[in-house]
DNA sequence: GGTGCTAAGCTAATAATATTAGGTAAATCC
DNA sequence: GGATTTACCTAATATTATTAGCTTAGCACC
């Protein structure tokens, strides 16, 4: 029988897969054997235990995301740059829900290198975007964790269905933008 | 051997108990009923699996939760109310960490009635305090859309351990409210 | 082209979990 | 006090993660 030829880098790009589409809870080692046509216990030549591989997971879904961030904010400053970003962060979250989700168990990742220096570029592009509002030092860190605050806030409860009132999620994601906006400028 | 005279409530009540303090993904039924002094098989006279109880432990905090915000904003309008019952979120959030999560997963939550009131009651609660801020109709709902995010995307890293930078958190929320008062008076 | 090593994959077994089935006895109701 | 309900039990099952130990595919080198 021909090897199925996975590599770490692999199993988690399919565990990203899955995640993605049947949820990050749900995620089973027996499931994305199957899909890697390979054996459970296969796996952990590639990953060290499912923590582990939700640890990669969420390191990964931090890189992603930070590129994507970055990508939005290129070219752009100021208001156009804050939109930018915003929209690049929801459209992250809607596209890659289990991918997501893992890049925010923060406390789990403090033990990977790599996921650290994901969610610090995540922290930098967010810093860079608010140069264009003329905050510095201590200012700066408070307001890159209110934006922080606000996508992921309004990301998180909209995963879950945590809107129940009937009225537009886009008008007030744009409204929410707007007044983190006007927030920054006179703070 | 006399019975433990468990009825749905105390099991309830155990499982918010370990949640709180052993978080929400790692209650056992197993652990529960070790608590309780029953075996688990026990559990299932008083719900109807695992995932039933987590919904009554999710509809058991928001009606909690609820009730914190209806005290905190009494007596109290505009900003004042505004700061009260933000600092009463958070307070929840802090203190029973495994029901406040549980509480987020409005989407299993829609099919009890009781969890449905209980989070139309945390919106009422958000609605009231948006009087003091001249809003009608859809302004005042995105308005409290907008506060909701900012209060869960605020303790919701928080308790993720989300914010990597040495800098006092206490002055990120009262900025991040400060924000959010301004904000919404000139929306 | 054969030889051997590395590591990718396997099967079999274990422990923890949720859950179901079926029985027993404590509490309650008349 | 007898009957009924139901809280609780033990025993069994299915699913899962994980470990142990074996087999062999694929490559490096003579």
């Amino acid at each position: 029988m021909p090897r199925a030829g996975l590599d770490t880098a692999a199993v988690v790009d399919g565990a990203a897969r899955l995640a993605d589409t049947e949820g990050l809870e749900s995620m089973r080692l027996s499931r994305l054997a199957a899909v890697l046509g390979v054996r459970s216990p296969s796996l952990y030549a590639h990953v060290a235990s499912l923590e582990d591989l939700r640890r990669r997971l969420g390191a990964r879904g931090a890189r992603e995301l930070a590129a994507e961030l970055t990508r939005a904010a290129a070219g752009r400053a100021g208001t156009d740059a804050l939109v930018a970003i915003a929209n690049a962060y929801r459209a992250y979250a809607h596209e890659h829900p289990g991918s997501y989700q893992a890049a925010q168990r923060a406390r789990e990742l403090q033990s990977s290198d790599e996921a650290i220096a994901a969610a610090r570029a995540v922290t930098d592009v967010i810093l860079a975007v608010l140069r264009g509002y003329d905050l510095d030092g201590d200012d700066a860190v408070h307001a890159a964790r209110t934006v922080r605050v606000a996508l992921h806030g309004f990301v998180s409860l909209e995963a879950d269905g945590g809107f129940a009132i009937e009225l537009s999620l886009d008008e007030t994601f744009k409204r929410l933008i707007a007044t983190l906006d006007r927030g920054l400028r006179r703070a």
